[in-house]
DNA sequence: GGCCAGGAGGCCT
DNA sequence: AGGCCTCATGGC
């Protein structure tokens, strides 16, 4: 047992819709529909879910780590129940991210659904695939992307595509060299390369500092930098920022 | 209500 | 330090 809405909805996955009574995405050409209710049994019974949702990796020993370490982790974890990292492909992930700059949730989950529909397949009426790198080459070029609204990040959609087989490399590397190895894309920086590698290669120790995780380092950890959380980084940051997004959702 | 800056989970030159 | 695509948002 997890937060569902939490681990869906926090960030990290751009192509989770709430229809209905339940949650859908396309996952692998193959449409997952989760019951609100019961989602559970449907993810545990299938081992291809059982892995994307990270069933397997100990969250309690790693949530009960940074309890200990600092009290407003303690009570951010006891509140959120768990929030996982999702095992999601890598190079939709590179996309999703190189997207990600510079905007909002809302636009990039749009974006994304566009350049879906362009190039991926039709699994169900309506509902696309996300393309693979070959699939993206394919149907669409700069140009194309740009029409569809990805502004300058088109180029650096189109040098990552050319670039997937980087990925390889990237998942037999330690945290510091992938890095590095994905940032010799264009358009894949410092913090870019950071959200690949948490919730594309599951890499918990990293943590991706943005313009929000910085605010919150300043607010609650001034004198810190976010190795005081190794290493489980990365899953501190998913607490620190859910909360501070409800912190401003909450304000409405 | 309409207009217009400044900002949005950065990165490049 | 500035510029970049585009769009939703808030201030006048």
């Amino acid at each position: 047992m997890f937060n569902l809405e939490a681990t869906l909805f926090c960030g990290q996955a751009f192509g989770w819709k709430k229809e209905n009574s339940t949650y859908q995405a396309v996952l692998d050409n193959r449409l997952i529909t989760l019951d609100q209710e019961n989602p559970f049994s449907t993810i545990t019974k299938d081992p291809y879910l059982n892995h994307y949702f990270d069933m397997e990796y100990p969250y309690a020993e790693a949530e009960s780590v940074l309890q200990k370490k600092d009290s407003h982790l303690a009570s951010l974890i006891t509140a959120h129940v768990s929030i996982h990292i999702l095992n999601q492909d890598p190079f939709q992930t590179m996309i999703s991210f190189i997207t990600s700059q510079n905007n909002t949730i809302k636009r990039i989950r749009s974006l994304l659904e566009k350049l879906s529909q362009q190039c991926g397949r039709e699994v169900e009426e309506g509902l696309y695939s996300f393309p693979t790198a070959d699939e993206l080459l394919r149907h669409a070029g700069e140009d194309t992307l740009r029409s569809l609204g990805f502004g300058y990040r088109s180029p650096y959609i189109i040098e990552a595509a050319r670039s997937h087989n980087l990925l390889e490399e990237v998942a037999r590397q330690d945290d510091e060299e992938s890095a590095r190895t994905l940032q010799r894309i264009l358009g894949i920086g410092a913090k870019v390369a950071a959200c690949i590698l948490l919730f594309g290669f599951g890499r918990k120790d990293v943590f991706p500092l943005d313009t929000w995780t910085k605010k919150i380092m300043k607010k609650y950890y001034p004198t810190s930098e976010p190795s005081f959380f190794s290493p489980y980084g990365g899953i501190a940051q998913q607490h620190l920022f859910y909360h501070e997004r409800q912190m401003i959702e909450a304000h409405w």
